[in-house]
DNA sequence: TGAAAAACAGCAATCGATTGCAGTTGCGAG
DNA sequence: CTCGCAACTGCAATCGATTGCTGTTTTTCA
C-alpha cells in the first residue's frame, strides 16, 4: 500500500510538502497541491491513520462496551452512539462483554488502541468501574451509577411513577408488580418509584404480588402470569417493569381465558417493539435509548476536549404511551 | 501514558530488552523479565497497539459494515462475528452505512485504519462491491452475490422450497405469496424457489396473490393481509417471505375474524423472535445469521493468512420450525 | 528595479514499538 | 585458568505520518 514517500519520490517533492498538500488549510501552492492530489489519486494512495495517530497522539476511536449478545437495549443505544459519533467525526470500536473480567479485557483493548474515549453500556453493574480505565481515558456510563464519572441515565423513577399512578387513577388497587434482576439500575429505580407511589396513595402491595425475576425475558412474564392468574384471588392489574415480561403476562392471561384489558390491565416499561406488536397494544413508557446513546457521545466528546470539566450526570426523559392494555378497574375500557 | 522507554529508563535496561521481556517466547533471562514486568505493572504500563501495528504492519482490526439501524438482521450477524473475532484474536470496528456513498466512506475508514479484513453485511446490493476495497484488503460478503470475492449466504432457495412444499403437502392450492424488496438477495432466491416448486407441482399462482413490497416491515404484512382477506375469494394459505410480514398478516386475519390456522395458514421465513412470539406460534425456516457471521470471520481470517487462496462461497443451512400457524386445507390442525 | 515581506518547500526529529545483527556476559568443560 | 559456545542484551534502523524551524523563492510595493 502506497505512502506519502511514494508520492514524494515520484514527484520529486519532499514528504513534508506532500503531507501538507494532502490536508486542507495548509501552506502549499495550489500547483503543488494539485500535482500531489492527482498523483495520490493515480496510485491509489490511502492515508495511514495508524501512523498519523501515533504521531499526533490522538485517535478517532471511541470504545463501546455493550452486552454479550446484541439485543434491543444495546442495539438502540448503539444506534444513537453511531449517529452522534459519525456526526462528530469518530469511529466505533465495539466489544461485547460477557462479565466483569471481560469488561476488564475490553478496557485493556481500548487502552491499547489508545481510544479517545469509552462508552460503557453493558447492563452488568460493576461496583467500581472507574479504575478499569487507568484514569487516563475519558468515559461515560449509560444506565449505571458512578459519582465520579460522567453518566447518562433515563428518568426511570419518574417513568415508573407515571405508570403506577396511571393504574391507580384507573381505580386499580390489587396490583401485582414484576421486578427485573435485583442488581439492575432499572429495577432499583423503578421498583422504588412504585413503592413510593403506593405509599403516597396509601395502597399496600401484597408481598406475594411483588415478584422478582433474574432476567427480563418474556418467559418470566408468562410464568409469573400463569401463577398470578391461576389463583382464586388475582390482581386486577399487573405492572411489569419491562415490556417483554408484560408480553408474557399477556400471553398467560389470554391462555387462561382472561380478557385484557377487560379482566386484567397490563402496563410495561421501555416501549420495546413488542409493546406495539402485542395485542392489545401495550401501554408503556419509553426508555429513550437512542438519545441516551447520542448524549453519551456528546458528553464524551466534550470531556475529551476538556478533561477537567466538572462531572456531569445527564438524565434523559422518555414519554408515556397510553395504548390499549388498560381499563378501569370495573372493566370499563379507557 | 507510559511507554517501554519509561520502563527502560527506570530499570536502566535497553528498550529492546524491555520490548522482548514484555512478550512471551523471547530470549530474555527470567530475572530481567520479572523486573520488567513488575515495573510495568507498577507504573501502569499499557502497550501501544498503534505503534506496534505501525511497526509490524498488521492490525487486529476487522471492519464490519452493517445497516444504518441495528436490527434483528445485523444484530444476529454481529453476534456471530463478535464471537468468532474474539476467539481468533481480532477486534471489531463497526460502521453503519446509510447507502452506497456511505459504504464507500466506510471502506475508506477501514483502509485508513489498515483493517486486516472487512465483513460486509449491509443489505443494500451494490453492483460491484470489490473495487471499494482498493484490492488490498481481504473481505467477505454476507448475503450478497459476488463471484470474485468470498461470500457466505444462507440456503434461501432450499428453505423457501421446504416452506412451499409444506403448504402444498397440507393440501393448499390457493396460496398467496408476499415478497420483500425486489433487489434483495433473499427476495430473489426465495421467490425463485417458490415459483419453481409451484411449477413442479403444477400449481399456478394467481398474479394478484403474488405481492411485492419495498420493505420487510410488519405493517406491510398487515396491509397485504387486509387486502387479501377482505375479498370474497381469499387464499387458504399465505407464504410470507419473512416473519415480520407474516406477523402482520396474522394480525390482519384475526382482526377480520379469521382463525389461524383454521381458516388460513401462514408461514414466514427467518425464525425471527417474532415467529415464536406470534400467536399462534409461526411456522418458519431459520436464517442462520449467527453462524453466518462466525463463518464470515473464519473465512476472512483464512484469507488474511493466505491471500491467494481460491475464492470460497459458503452456504449455511438453517432448519425448519413447524409450529402452530398451519393446518390442512380443510382446517384440520396439524 | 530593488528591498522587504510573504509564501512556499525541505530537513530532521518525533510518536512507541519491533527486530536483525553485533557485541557482551556467563557458564561449563578441559 | 582459559577457551568456546550459548544465552542474553543493546544498537540502530524502521514503520508512515506530522511539524517546528530554516532556507529559498515569489510577490508586492515604493
Amino acid at each position: 500500500m502506497s505512502t506519502i514517500y511514494d508520492i514524494s519520490r515520484r514527484l520529486n517533492i519532499s514528504p513534508s510538502t506532500v503531507s501538507r498538500a494532502l490536508r486542507p488549510n495548509t501552506q502549499v501552492s495550489a500547483k503543488v497541491r494539485e500535482r500531489v492530489k492527482d498523483e495520490a489519486e493515480r496510485i491509489g494512495y490511502r492515508p495511514n491513520l495508524i501512523a498519523k495517530q501515533l504521531k499526533v497522539q490522538k485517535s478517532n476511536l471511541l470504545g463501546l462496551l455493550v452486552d454479550e449478545k446484541w439485543n434491543w437495549f444495546s442495539s438502540s443505544i448503539a444506534d444513537g452512539v453511531q449517529a452522534a459519533a459519525r456526526r462528530l467525526g469518530y469511529s466505533i470500536l465495539v466489544w461485547n462483554s460477557v462479565g466483569s473480567t471481560d469488561e476488564r479485557a475490553a478496557m485493556e483493548l481500548f487502552c491499547a488502541m489508545r481510544a479517545a474515549g469509552v462508552i460503557v453500556a453493558s447492563t452488568e453493574m460493576l461496583d467500581d468501574p472507574k479504575p478499569l480505565l487507568g484514569q487516563e481515558i475519558p468515559s461515560v456510563y449509560i444506565c449505571r451509577v458512578a459519582e465520579e464519572c460522567d453518566t447518562v441515565v433515563p428518568d426511570d423513577y419518574h417513568a415508573a411513577t407515571c405508570l403506577a399512578e396511571y393504574l391507580l387513577d384507573l381505580g386499580h388497587r390489587d396490583i401485582a408488580v414484576i421486578l427485573g434482576p435485583p442488581n439492575s439500575f432499572h429495577t432499583r429505580a423503578r421498583a422504588q418509584a412504585v413503592r413510593d407511589v403506593m405509599r403516597a396513595w396509601g395502597v399496600s402491595l401484597r408481598d406475594d404480588w411483588v415478584i422478582q425475576r433474574q432476567s427480563w425475558r418474556v418467559e418470566n412474564g408468562y410464568e409469573v402470569g400463569m401463577k398470578l392468574f391461576g389463583c382464586s384471588e388475582r390482581p386486577t392489574a399487573v405492572l411489569s417493569l419491562n415490556d417483554a415480561m408484560a408480553y408474557g403476562v399477556n400471553d398467560a392471561a389470554r391462555e387462561l381465558g382472561l380478557r385484557v384489558p377487560g379482566d386484567v390491565s397490563i402496563v410495561g416499561h421501555d416501549d420495546h417493539d413488542m409493546a406495539f406488536l402485542m395485542r392489545p397494544r401495550l401501554t408503556t413508557f419509553s426508555l429513550p435509548l437512542n438519545r441516551m446513546g447520542e448524549r453519551a457521545v456528546e458528553l464524551l466528546v466534550e470531556r475529551i476536549g476538556d478533561p477537567d470539566r466538572t462531572v456531569r450526570h445527564d438524565t434523559i426523559l422518555g414519554e408515556m404511551f397510553v395504548r390499549d392494555s388498560c381499563a378501569h378497574v370495573g372493566g370499563r375500557s379507557v
